[in-house]
DNA sequence: GCGTTGACCCTCC
DNA sequence: AGGAGGGCCAACG
């Protein structure tokens, strides 16, 4: 996360997200305490809103604490982010993802902290 | 500048 | 064990 002073919040939720390696899945939660916003978890949804249209941030990879496509309906088709998930070599049941736990990535403790 | 909104999370019935 | 409700805090109108 460079120049957090410079970057607003949006931004270095897009940097967080960038860095999710492929294969992995995160949590609202975790980015928020990764970047010192425990309890802003709703504005990393709301930040991955508007970074939906750019191609860069794979969004997809955010699901919520429970594992849940929470934001699929957000994506441009209603199952667009399941098969992007899929298509990662993740297993997806009724909107959740099988496995998170085995496939979480804590930005916290993959990336340390900033 | 105030009121509403939410891709969440935690706690308490 | 499961569901309902409140809290948080930044962006939007």
């Amino acid at each position: 996360m460079p120049k957090p002073e410079t970057l607003n919040f949006f931004n270095r939720v897009y940097e967080v997200t960038k860095r999710i390696p492929y294969g992995r899945v995160t949590s609202y939660g975790a980015i928020a305490r990764y970047l010192g916003a425990a309890r802003s978890s709703r504005m990393v949804g709301y930040a991955l809103n508007g970074s939906v249209n750019r191609d860069d941030v794979p969004a997809h990879r955010v699901l919520n604490r429970n594992g849940l496509l929470t934001g699929k309906h957000h994506f441009s088709g209603t199952n667009l982010m399941q098969q992007l998930l899929e298509s990662e070599g993740h297993e997806v049941k009724e909107d959740k993802l099988q496995n998170f736990e085995d496939k979480f990535w804590d930005p916290v403790t993959e990336l340390g902290f900033s």
